[in-house]
DNA sequence: AGCACGCCGACT
DNA sequence: GTCGGCGTGCTC
């Protein structure tokens, strides 16, 4: 007896074999299973995607038996075939290439006999301890935010500031869906791996009631063996929550009933190769997927968002209310801060002496600019200990003050402007902490001849190579090459080059000369440290550097915006942001959006500890001091924010009043590039490809960078104001992309993808 | 993508 | 005489 079945294997979308290939069988096979079938002369993994009545068009000959089944694995639901299928479809990749790349890479080398072994290491249920969920008192605004999540049935976006305790209604909201179905299972999505490993400890303390192993997480830092492990524990249903990167989004979960995104702006949650999907909004769609599904006993999927910044596609949706929005305004335990649009004008000076009373923050700094540090002995300008009114922090929601330095009015090429600096000593003298960020790392950007003009301009890309002092080489931030520093110029001989710009290696040891002469409490001088990526390198290098600034052993951290996220640095009074100006006038119009976020975020990073919360400040140094994005930012307003860029957006037809797709082209020449995506643009306007009305290509151009590695990049914009429009455009174009790439003047193409809601432009 | 086959240059 | 370069073509 012969059964045929459709399976799909890894095949890349070009490859005449993109769809499903069909297989015979001697026995029946249920659709989801997973299989091992001949390939070519290899074998490989696949899932059953459907069965046939018989081998169709296809010669007997030419059908293949499948060579064995991954016994003891339950078949793949239907629902996480739709959302296979939906993802392929949606972001136009082959089936295979979704469906494989979702099952964990350890899966395809396992041969039955291997995943027998692992399936039989039986999970010791040791339900032991106490729900303690209850044992931590909710505030007021953490009640009301579950009880109108239980309320409403819709995506909910919890819109919370920093430190609101958004954690703690994730936790809950995941603890009531757990307790309700013994099967339920929650996935919990985070935006880094090095964030997982935190908030993982707080998961399973939060759930060892429900026994050992329960709590896994999935993420791209895990062994392969580990990965496998925790998959088949959510495949098993034996995971009953899964803490994972973008990649869990695809994890087979047959009784998800809850979705958590947390800070679901974070541009992480887009995949930028292979199919390059964005896991916040699968999450929606799988949410919406599992509700639908039948099998659910109890009822509905939901998705919880979170964000301090939420992204303006998901803030807009609730302001048409597609989205449930809860909203969580307080840092906890701080005075109970009144709303929003009352904190516009409280942010009085914290220092009174620094500024002329009703004066903002703004002028007292420009008018401070030219004096010397040494204006007076640190410990002189202490605020006096609870020297602020109470109800001034209560104002602010706990929130850090935001102080904006003109560097107009700052001595002419100053990294840290005096008053900056002034702020920082104090905060050293006192023993509290700085945080300083600058989104550059190495020594400086460049390196540059006065006489000829010569820059370190990297050889194989349209790029700057970056001076880093430690090692003193010359590197490429784009494709990696290094080289020794010359001594001399190597265009005209001389000696006297520099580097130009400042990085963090730089402003470390620019900040170690400018505050030598000032001591700590205990006349002990400035430790100052820099994590970025460069020092941060080995494994467990971040970890160890963040607990130094725990325990207090440094005094002035310098970084990357690597340090923003989610490190909960308790004893930090003072971050400042050191040129943040780039993103305001960039040519991607997410940059603004990116800036506003990441300073909120670094904000945040500020006085979380009730103690210090009322000393502690947000400095921006700026050109554009009086620009909206930092206006809003000093009364952290993000609703005034997203207001005026929806507007923007709005105008212009953008994300989310419009949809877009990139393709992207790379090849040896830059005319190749660009060619092959106007002849298959000019293919596209020549056939009139269903959509094409209500669709925009415009010409390819060179990307911002536009070579790396001695490769021509170039790209293509297309837009339309409906998503099914350029979704049926798209799918029409790919044959004749393909096409086109066949002809002989675009051999030498290296390859092209298309990108679906491109996060950067 | 793999993994073949296939037809031309420097080596035990 | 073989090892091996990567060009092109196929995989149910």
């Amino acid at each position: 007896m012969s059964y045929w079945l459709q399976v799909v294997v890894a095949t890349p979308a070009h490859s005449a074999i993109a769809g499903p290939l069909t297989y015979r069988s001697e026995s029946p096979l249920a659709v989801g299973a997973l299989v091992r079938v001949p390939l070519g002369r290899r074998e490989v993994l696949g899932v059953v995607w459907d069965l046939l009545p018989d081998g169709g068009a296809l010669q007997a000959e030419n059908i293949r038996l499948v060579a064995g089944v991954l016994e003891g694995l339950a078949p793949l639901s239907a629902t996480w075939r739709k959302l296979v299928s939906f993802t392929a479809g949606y972001y136009q990749r082959s089936l295979g290439e979704v469906a494989l790349a979702a099952l964990p890479p350890q899966l395809r080398e396992l041969n039955a006999v291997q995943l027998t072994r692992r399936l039989k290491r039986p999970v010791v249920d040791t339900s032991r301890a106490q729900d303690t969920s209850d044992l931590i008192a909710l505030s007021a605004q953490q009640e009301r935010a579950l009880a109108e999540f239980d309320a409403d049935t819709r995506p909910a976006l919890l819109f919370g500031a920093t430190g609101s305790g958004k954690t703690e209604v994730y936790l809950r909201a995941a603890a009531k869906v757990l307790a309700q179905d013994p099967a339920a299972q929650v996935l919990v999505m985070v935006p880094e791996i090095n964030l997982t490993p935190q908030l993982q400890a707080r998961f399973e303390e939060r759930f060892a009631h429900l026994g050992k192993e329960r709590v896994v997480a999935l993420h791209s830092g895990l062994t392969p063996a580990q990965r496998l492990k925790s998959w088949l524990a959510a495949h098993a249903g034996q995971a009953r929550l899964v803490l994972g990167t973008r990649m869990a989004v695809l994890a087979s979960l047959p009784h998800l009933r809850l979705l958590v995104v947390d800070e679901e702006h974070d541009p992480s949650y887009k995949q930028q190769e292979g199919a390059r999907y964005s896991a916040r909004d699968l999450a929606v769609y799988r949410a919406k997927l599992e509700s639908a599904d039948t099998d659910h006993p109890h009822g509905d999927c939901r998705v919880l968002l979170g964000s301090a910044t939420p992204s303006l596609e998901s803030w807009q949706a609730t302001l048409t209310g597609r989205y449930q929005r809860l909203n969580m305004s307080e840092r906890i335990g701080v005075p109970s801060a009144i709303d929003t649009e009352a904190t516009q004008f409280s942010d009085g000076p914290p220092l009174g002496k620094l500024a002329p009373p009703g004066g903002s923050e703004l002028h007292a700094v420009s008018e401070r600019g030219g004096l010397p540090l040494s204006a007076g002995p640190p410990q002189g300008k202490l605020a006096p200990p609870g020297g602020r009114e109470p109800h001034a922090v209560g104002e602010r929601g706990g929130l850090p003050l935001v102080r904006r330095v003109d560097m107009n009015h700052q001595p002419k090429h100053c990294t840290i402007a005096p008053p900056l600096l002034d702020a920082i000593a104090q905060r050293v003298a006192r023993g509290e902490q700085s945080l300083i960020f600058l989104n550059r790392r190495g020594y400086a950007p460049v390196l540059a001849c006065h006489d000829c003009g010569w820059k370190s301009e990297c050889p194989h890309c349209s790029a700057y190579r970056v001076f880093h002092k430690i090692d003193r080489t010359l590197r490429c931030h784009h494709c990696g090459f290094t080289e020794r520093v010359p001594r001399a110029c190597p265009s005209c001989g001389n000696i006297d080059i520099a580097p130009v710009g400042r990085g963090t290696e730089r402003l470390e040891e620019h900040l170690a000369e400018l505050l030598a002469g000032v001591r700590r409490p205990d006349g002990e001088a400035v430790r100052i440290a820099r994590i970025d990526a460069d020092t941060t390198r080995l494994k467990g290098a971040l970890e160890s550097q963040l607990a130094s600034v725990h325990a207090g052993e440094v005094d002035v951290l310098v970084g990357t915006q690597m340090i923003a996220k989610g490190h909960d640095f308790r004893h930090i009074t003072l971050v400042a942001a050191v040129n943040p100006d780039g993103a305001l006038f960039s040519s991607d119009f997410r940059a603004p959006e990116r800036l506003f976020s990441l300073l909120m975020q670094a904000g945040g990073r500020a006085g979380r500890d009730a103690r210090h919360s009322q000393a502690s400040e947000m400095w921006v140094q700026t050109f554009h001091p009086a620009h909206p994005l930092f206006e809003a930012l000093k009364r952290h307003d993000y609703p005034v924010f997203a207001a005026r860029e929806l507007a923007e957006r709005q105008a212009a037809g953008m994300s989310p009043f419009g949809y877009s797709a990139l393709v992207r082209a790379e090849a040896k020449e830059q005319s190749v590039a660009q060619g092959f995506l106007n002849a298959a643009a000019a293919a596209a306007q020549l056939r009139q490809l269903p959509g094409h009305d209500a669709v925009t290509p415009y010409p390819a151009v060179p990307m911002t960078i536009q070579r790396v590695a001695n490769i021509e990049r170039a790209q293509m914009l297309v837009e339309s104001p409906s998503r099914a429009a350029l979704q049926r455009f798209l799918a029409a174009w790919q044959p004749l992309l393909f096409d086109t790439r066949r002809q002989a003047e675009f051999k030498s193409l290296v390859r092209w993808a298309i990108d679906v809601d491109p996060i950067a432009i």
